[in-house]
RNA sequence: GGAGGGGUGCCGGAGUGGACAAUCGGAGCAGACUGUAAAUCUGCCGCCUUAAGGCUGCGUAGGUUCAAAUCCUACCCCCUCCA
């Protein structure tokens, strides 16, 4: 099968009164309808799911980390054993992300300069460098079917100088992987940056679309600024974004942040976020998310979501389910990360029959009104003491 | 019968005159988790109270002291060894 990566993507259908739209996706391991979610297998695998499990919940296409199979098992290995599809025997697409954001997450182990990145192994402390013609080089010799240029991402309360300063690094990168870039059958995406600052994000956008990439990511959102500022940046930034190429908004989300997202025109997402909120016991309902080893369930009959065709729903009660999470069973990690990926994944293909049937506005009205979401202060709190938990760790 | 050790909050277990409502674990309760260094982290956890604050409290009952989980006396219970 051969594509031709500049038009990778076909948008199918668009909606009325929102910015949805319906698309499809095409790589070399199959067409992949959008809007999609990539759950996260940064070490080549979907944590405690088989191939076979995520195909029959209805996952497409999965992401994979260049970070970190580059330090383990290395990316010599994984090219003897054919690539990344074989290694992992997953036979859909997979999109890397091209080690950037960890840049940006494990930030004190790393230093950035124009040449690229610095940083330790989290294993060994070890000291590594990637450029940005090596992002492109490890996931060419990956053999996945999506990748991402290497960008820099900031964190929220970075000044403007400082954001406008990785931005523009971030676009030298570009350029660079895009010279570099010589497989042309793995489409390569563009990452827009510019933090919280609308004509940072606006000038991203105009600049990265005249490098002409088959398709556009937004990065650096969904790190502890308020859901408004989110939202703001994303629709400022689609805007200047060319129609007929994908949008992928990275690192989200949640529910509710998918359907949002949706509705200003992303077609892709992905994260951690179902899957590590899974093994920590909370699950998604359709009035909300739902910590599962509350003393509420502990004699809690029949599912925890009444309208799910998961096979955890269909075959485990909620007690069940609440005495596995109280004994940490390490079935209650499967059950769970089935349950939340069967959850979005039937959440997308509500979006896509609804944006198909012209009702996509409905659709989000509805889920949005139902789908109880966490308190944003407490949100925030929280994340701030995490944050601080691991510079003290770090030090 | 003799000798020794010990009884602390739901549990384990520190503390041996003031800084103790009592270190620390565990359990329990609640919350968070957004391009995964996450099967992780945070908070609460005697009673009343939103809080300030108040009340009760370290086997039982007395006592010494300005002050006792900590010292003294008696009693009750448990464990180990000897007979």
């Amino acid at each position: 099968m051969t594509i031709k990566i500049k038009e990778v993507f076909k948008v199918l259908k668009t909606c009325d009164g929102t910015q949805a739209r319906l698309g499809e996706l095409a790589t070399l391991h199959g067409a992949v309808s959008t809007p999609v979610f990539l759950p996260v297998g940064s070490q080549g695998t979907v944590k405690t799911l088989t191939p076979e499990e995520l195909q029959a919940i209805g996952i497409t296409m999965i992401l994979g980390n260049t970070y970190h199979l580059y330090l383990r098992p290395g990316i010599d290995i994984i090219e003897k054993m054919g690539g990344l599809h074989n290694y992992m025997a997953w036979s859909g697409p997979i999109l890397t992300d091209s080690g950037g954001y960890q840049v940006f997450s494990l930030s004190p182990l790393c230093r950035v300069n124009d040449d690229g990145v610095i940083f330790r192994s989290h294993i060994d402390g070890s000291e590594h460098s990637f450029s940005p013609e090596a992002a492109i080089e490890f996931q060419e010799r990956l053999g996945v079917d999506v990748i991402m240029v290497l960008d820099e991402c900031t964190s929220v309360g970075e000044k403007k100088m400082r954001v406008r300063e990785a931005m523009l690094r971030t676009h030298r990168w570009a350029e660079r992987c895009l010279k570099k870039h010589v497989n042309q059958k793995q489409p390569l995406f563009a990452i827009v940056q510019g933090g919280v600052f609308p004509e940072l994000r606006r000038q991203s956008a105009e600049t990265l679309a005249a490098m002409d990439f088959p398709g556009y990511a937004i990065g650096g959102l969904s790190l502890g600024e308020a859901k408004e500022t989110t939202w703001q940046i994303v629709q400022t930034t689609t805007e200047k974004l060319p129609h007929n190429k994908p949008r992928y908004l990275m690192g989200v989300g949640s529910p509710e942040d998918i359907v949002e997202g949706v509705s200003r025109g992303i077609d892709m997402f992905d994260c951690a976020l179902p899957t590590r909120v899974a093994r920590n016991g909370a699950l998604f309902t359709m009035k909300g998310r739902q910590n599962v080893d509350k003393s509420m369930f502990k004699t809690k009959e029949g599912p925890l979501d009444d309208n799910c065709d998961c096979y955890t729903c269909q075959t485990f009660s909620a007690a069940y389910l609440h005495h596995l999470f109280k004994c940490g069973e390490l079935l209650a990690y499967r059950l769970a990360t089935i349950h939340n990926l069967r959850f979005i994944s039937r959440l997308m293909q509500g979006i896509r029959s609804a944006i198909q049937s012209g009702t996509f506005l409905d659709f989000q009205k509805d889920f949005l009104g139902r789908y109880k979401t966490t308190n944003e202060a407490a949100r925030i709190t929280q994340k701030q003491k995490w944050l601080d938990g691991q510079r003290n760790s770090s030090d």
